[in-house]
DNA sequence: GACTTATATAAATATATTGTTATATTACTA
DNA sequence: TAGTAATATAACAATATATTTATATAAGTC
């Protein structure tokens, strides 16, 4: 119980990771959609989230060859762990320490990486393909 | 904000820190008592504690030469981390982690370096001296 | 002021973590 | 099944963390 805990907390306690909670907070994201939005390396992100996961505070849904992560509220549901609360009470758009992070999420669907990713030439995503 | 909210689960996510915790749960302790309860050498307990203060987790009372050390429930109200929640929840007694601990805790008060610590012959306590 | 005592800090080491670049894997598509 | 795209992993360097032993500091006593 101790060990699991420190776990999920020494999980939760890196920045890079609470801005992959607080961002999968407001949806669902493939790896390639974080990278945008937090403007950080693949494998980089790649390894945060799979410390996430490991913690059991992500869940993953594969859809073509994109990995969709979601929080898995079972885990984080009914925190009580104040700070940690308050930073997600908070709207992403009024977090001064992710201005940019929440403009780019504003704009993802716009992001030329990200297009290429989720409607490449070579599997249009299913939304995509009806909405163009 | 990010930086602070990790800041704080940092802290708590490491087993001896949540350890800490979870004996100052109980009551205030000073370092000496921490020493003989978690059975750890003094160093390590006052480096853990500083890492607990600097999160602003603990607060510090000093009374003649010991530092009493009590949680900051400003910090800690009301949070919302479950499993942090669950283990604050379990008393100490029935949590299969902290066994040997819960034992020292009990019998504290016969502990020979925490007697020696707290009513030494050089400036006795005035429980202790009041009781003997 | 000399001597203890409680706690803090320093120095050293071992291990862990983070981030980068390069490469592997896996799933799709043509 | 060859090629490509999305993600994972490996290898490495840089930094951070945890622990121990030894020593310093600061508060109290005589």
């Amino acid at each position: 119980m101790i060990d699991n805990t420190a776990k999920i907390l020494k999980a939760l306690g890196e920045p890079t990771r609470l801005k992959i909670i607080k961002v999968l907070a407001e949806r669902e994201l493939c790896i390639c959609e974080l990278v945008a939005v937090l403007n950080m390396s693949q494998p980089r992100i790649s390894q945060h989230v799979k410390v996430l996961k490991q913690a059991r505070l992500l869940v993953e849904r594969k859809s073509r060859q994109n990995s969709y992560l979601s929080i898995n509220r079972d885990v984080l549901q009914g925190t009580r762990l104040a700070p940690f609360h308050s930073l997600m009470e908070v709207e992403l758009a009024d977090l001064a320490d992710m201005q940019q992070e929440n403009q780019r999420f504003r704009v993802l669907e716009s992001n030329e990486d990200v297009i290429a990713c989720k409607s490449g030439v070579s599997h249009p995503d299913e939304e995509i393909a009806n909405s163009i």
